[in-house]
DNA sequence: CGCCCTCTTTACGTTTACGTCAACGTCAGG
DNA sequence: CCTGACGTTGACGTAAACGTAAAGAGGGCG
């Protein structure tokens, strides 16, 4: 385990250009060390980029991704910072609900349209069958 | 039940703007009736709106959102078209299941994160208790 | 009739999330 | 030393999803 990785490295392993991870930076949603000009991602890095696609299949903007994985990263000495912070994952976690809701309700209407289109089809099947 | 709708009465229902709901209109996810030049939105419409809106929350595209439900309004006469059709939903389910599985991960973190940072600000708490 | 209000089209502006050069640095291998 | 692969910083381009402003149509009502 090499503990450390270039940008194509990442790139090809996530399937995004390096222009994209380069971006993602420019936004504050990495911070990789330097070795000259060289990025040098470790693997607390690859973590957040993990979390930045998984941000992105969920329909978060990168903003949003921003503010949640940086939750990560929260320093836990103040009070009032916790306080925050767990106002902020309440708030997020209502809308995951809401998203499960959502996909519940979806994925009951593709399968109530799959079964009666899959019986319309066997019945088709039988009637060509028939026809022989 | 009125069963017709205005534009700006839609716009309110929904919570989005007129234009909103043009644009829809333009990107092919609407086609109401008109009367004159206005628009008159059935019931059907409604339903589509509201499709749109599920859609958007889950972070699809409208081209994406567009071709889902055009699956409700797809005509069964045609066997190629209907696996074509069903082939169409096995796909989105796919993508629905991944987002759950999504969704559950981020859960899952979430709560961890909320538990150890609770009981990290009920020790303080104690903490200020004890220092009375 | 005149005014107001809603709706219409047209068109240009904006933000997000990258793509696509261009021009240059750097380092290993032949 | 030269090449080629890989990396760097700008800078400009672009597609999606609307926002916004302009200018006009049409209808109800005082």
């Amino acid at each position: 385990m090499s503990d450390t990785y270039g940008i194509a490295e990442l790139a090809r392993e996530f399937d995004v250009t390096t222009r994209t991870i380069r971006f993602y930076e420019d936004k504050g949603l990495l911070a990789p060390l330097r070795k000259g000009q060289r990025r040098v991602y470790a693997s607390r890095d690859r973590v957040r980029l993990r979390l930045i696609m998984r941000g992105k299949r969920l329909g978060f903007s990168l903003d949003e991704i921003r503010q949640l994985i940086d939750l990560y990263d929260v320093d836990p000495s103040e009070v009032t910072q916790l306080r925050h912070f767990l106002d902020k994952i309440h708030e997020h976690k209502e809308i995951l609900i809401g998203q499960q809701k959502d996909i519940a309700e979806t994925l009951a209407e593709m399968e109530r349209i799959e079964a009666q289109c899959s019986s319309l089809l066997s019945e088709k099947q039988k009637k060509r069958q028939t026809a022989n």
